[in-house]
DNA sequence: ATGTCGGCTATCTGCCGACAA
DNA sequence: TTGTCGGCAGATAGCCGACAT
């Protein structure tokens, strides 16, 4: 089978961070932004992500219009997620194109501060503050060399500076910098019959300049600073090649998931470039996004959904669709990767092709969130198995939460025996998972809301359900912890959501046998009655999240 | 040891290699040579190579102005050279920048035909024909709006068409074909007071088009067809900066590298872009060529040299130079990789930076070429010893001559007994190199040649005298053999002037103690007098090749 | 409201020989 | 022999309102 290329067996690390791969003068966030996209979000400098290399590699395959990853070995090490410490985010912008791109340092952690799970949170919340631009695709006469620009009278009144009315015709100077601070000057004249704005003198150099053409994109923003920022966005065109002369791109590829891999053996710092306009998906969530759309949502065949979709200039939609199918993207190379394993049909099929698969964290399931159902343990109806998945899942969840060691061991004080040797945090998950696909579920959700402390919750819609569960969890956290694993609640915080949330992976692939199941069977039935106070005590520190319309 | 302007020797482009990254239709040889200058040979399909990674790194970071390769990490099982068996190379030319690079395909091999390995003789000895062609350097005036291209008369009068000088003025069209295959029309006039040959319509577009500028150079060939093609050479400007928008440089760096170390862990193929232009040196060598410089040049501190260079205009001169140091470039990452392990001081310091190390077989050593001196083996005076570079070098033997294993172990009818247990073929070879180095090695060699069977061998010059042997050693080959280990008289070859070269190891680090060194040296007393027959039986195997100056 | 066009300069492109270097 | 320039014509760039959508 496939074998592991040198990145395992590499030595010495990159000690030294960034070492200053480019001089460029700390880029514009507000242009940067603008030229990206509505939809794009960087998780927050210090944050836990999840990287997906299998996105990764889909934005470099993307880029250099190739195939698939045809001669690029698979990396058998490389996990197809890494839970990473974000160390550095830093806004670029090809000197050439102009295209945005985000250089980004992550390292892979084993462990992490309770900080960096928060800011990961944050990431969810924040909204960037709205700015005030307008963009305008440019015609065929925009981009002649026999005229000017015209702009939009809107969008003139609205950003530009206004007009001295007295002059006949009324005309300024308007100074614009782009995404590299460079300063494009234009004449800006409200002339013609009828009367409309313009840019003239000027205009053409900067279309020469960034070799514009019709159907590509300007944008002007108006600062804090009530200054002018002028930046482009192309068109769509066919990939940039970026395949050069001097490296081919089999080692480009190979490049990406070598210096991940390496990163991931030796949890070593390693940098990427996120391109957003590149690639189909991001490829770095924050933590907290992943975690929430992996257990808290419901997801099944047939289901209905929404999802942001960004429209011409520069603004949002929600478009509606189906999930038609969940299936591994890729079965061999990235197994179980959950990297756009739903396959989705849309409502509208115009608009332009839009993407048949999405990942998890990117829709809004339109059925209600599905909230956490922690209940008594009362024993196993069906062996568990464990497979592939589930030994993946554990290895990303040892990783998150290492000291939960080999098997769940939790010493809980008003247990007489709370260890549970052998039985292992999945193993434990898919009895969840087993007995909440097995009944009507919705019912012991409501029993489960009926019995919260908070009275309140009862008899409102879902939305606010969801709200107001998610405060009185943050609540309890603040308050007491009957949870308290040893050396947890300093700064070491646990992915609570993980262990009790009703998974729903069942597109996750099919169960095996495995030839530990009947020892795992016997310990269950030994020990699983034990599990209760487990579950309450997660319950109790759950940080339950619904789904927020914005 | 001039360089070999060797063949084009280029098979067909790439049998369908690399899944047709590129479609473009089969570069012109010949243009593709001009371009890339007097001193880029390739090596011929099918034959043995030494590729450097390190060298091979060195074009990336200069590629990219990178410092060095720091944040690169090193690969430790990433043997500083590999043999490879060159699968097939493929001429390219960047769409963008015309750019020439050639696409080959590599595959690291333990054991090859031998085929393999007189096609990378081959590659010493073949000349590329010469070819027709003129080159100048643009003026400001030949790159400015104003007018068009003032061809140097000469130049004119031998490459282009010959003008009917019964017009007034005299004119024509040309038509050539660039690199890309693409048609750029001229109308060639001669004309002015005094007269000249001048290109006016059209020469501005191709200006533009190709972007040059004063200082770039223009190629014109005329090909055996009597076609005009058309070249361009850019001036050293800075380099092109590869980084892209999706890729970190680090990435890329990596990726060669990875790509490396995976295809010599798995003897797999892969694919890498030499660009000529771009790298300080090339870095797939011929075998025969690294064969050649490694055991017959003798190599000293101090020693003089000539070395190829190419002047302004595509030309060639040799410039002379003194061995100033024989050290590692990079001690650490690629220690004993000889990847230009020579410091070199030039006669003439005027003529632009010459680089100051280059490697041992891009060399002409001015002294006389140092013989093949094979010799009975009559005990050792000190004990042997076992250090880093010979335990490097065995490996790299072990690679190319897998059917020796572990140890040397000859059945030779003529012996009683001649296998010699436990004494490794690096260490028979650190006898042979004490015994040479200890005594005056040019009286035994003269006693060599003397007894050597062909009595014609005696009293000639030097250079003949080893063209004489060469022939001499394949008529051997062919009769009868008594060097005959087992399955090896079929299709594979052994390197044989490895075994008893006089080694000029001294630059390769110092000897040290090894625990076994005991146990060989009793070995090595024991049997060390049956590998007579040995030595006997690779001299009349040997390839000799002499310093042959071109 | 705004995309395209004809009309009209101002500027640039590009061919020529003159004149050095 | 050949690099640069002034002179000159033709082509293009680029500003204007008219007109249509």
């Amino acid at each position: 089978m496939a074998q592991s290329p040198a990145s395992s067996a590499v030595a010495a690390p990159a000690p030294c961070e960034g070492a200053g791969e480019r001089k460029a003068p700390a880029i514009n966030g507000e242009l940067w932004h603008a030229c990206a996209g509505p939809l794009v979000s960087l998780p927050p400098v210090g944050s836990l992500v999840v990287y997906f290399p299998q996105g990764h590699s889909e934005q470099v395959a993307a880029s250099m219009q190739k195939d698939v990853e045809a001669h690029v070995p698979s990396y058998p090490n490389l996990p197809s997620k890494l839970i990473c410490l974000l160390h550095s985010v830093t806004l670029q912008a090809d000197p050439d194109t102009d295209e945005v791109y985000a250089q980004m340092t992550l390292q892979p952690v084993n462990t992490y501060a309770k900080e960096a799970l928060q800011l990961s949170e944050l990431a969810l919340r924040q909204a960037r503050p709205q700015m005030e631009f307008f963009c305008k695709t440019l015609t065929a006469s925009d981009t002649s060399t026999h005229g000017g620009f015209s702009v939009p009278r809107r969008a003139a009144e609205k950003i530009f500076p206004s007009l001295d009315f007295s002059l006949q015709p009324p005309c300024q100077e308007l100074q614009a910098r782009d995404i590299h601070d460079n300063v494009w000057t234009f004449r800006h004249i409200f002339r013609g019959q009828p009367k409309r704005h313009l840019l003239t003198t000027g205009w053409s150099l900067f279309v020469s300049g960034k070799k514009l053409f019709a159907g590509d994109s300007v944008i002007f923003v108006r600062d804090e600073k009530q200054q002018l920022l002028l930046g482009i966005r192309r068109a769509n065109r066919q990939p940039t090649n970026i395949s050069s002369s001097v490296l081919s791109s089999d080692s480009m590829h190979i490049g990406v998931l070598a210096a991940a891999a390496h990163a991931s053996a030796n949890t070593s710092p390693f940098t990427i470039f996120y391109n957003p306009r590149a690639s189909p998906t991001e490829f770095v969530i924050p933590f907290a996004k992943y975690q929430k759309a992996m257990y808290s949502n419901q997801i099944s065949l047939g289901m209905r959904f929404r999802m942001m979709c960004e429209t011409e200039e520069l603004g949002t939609r929600r478009y509606m669709g189906t999930i038609t199918g969940i299936s591994d993207l890729d079965p061999v190379r990235w197994k179980n990767s959950q990297w756009r394993s739903l396959q989705v049909g849309w409502d509208e099929s115009a608009a332009g092709e839009r993407r048949n698969r999405v990942s998890i964290w990117e829709i809004e399931p339109l059925a209600a969130p599905f909230f956490i159902c922690p209940q008594p343990f009362f024993g196993v109806k069906r062996p568990r198995q464990l497979d592939d998945e589930s030994l993946e899942m554990e290895s990303l969840m040892k990783r998150a939460m290492p000291w939960l060691g080999e098997e769940i061991c939790i010493k809980d004080p008003q247990t007489q025996s709370a260890t549970m040797p052998g039985l292992s945090l999945v193993q434990w998950m898919n009895m969840n998972r087993q007995q909440s696909s097995s009944l009507a579920s919705t019912a012991m959700q409501s029993e489960y809301l009926r019995s919260a402390s908070n009275p309140a919750m009862q008899n409102i819609g879902a939305a606010d359900l969801a709200r107001q569960l998610y405060m009185q969890n943050h609540l309890l956290q603040q308050n007491s912890m009957q949870f308290n694993p040893p050396k947890l609640h300093q700064q070491m915080k646990p992915i609570n959501d993980l262990s009790n949330a009703a998974l729903p992976l069942n597109q996750l692939g099919a169960i095996r046998n495995h030839q530990d199941q009947k020892q795992d069977q016997q310990r269950q039935q030994q020990s699983g009655i034990q599990a209760i106070p487990l579950s309450q005590a997660q319950a109790q520190t759950n940080i339950v999240q619904a789904q927020v319309i914005l």
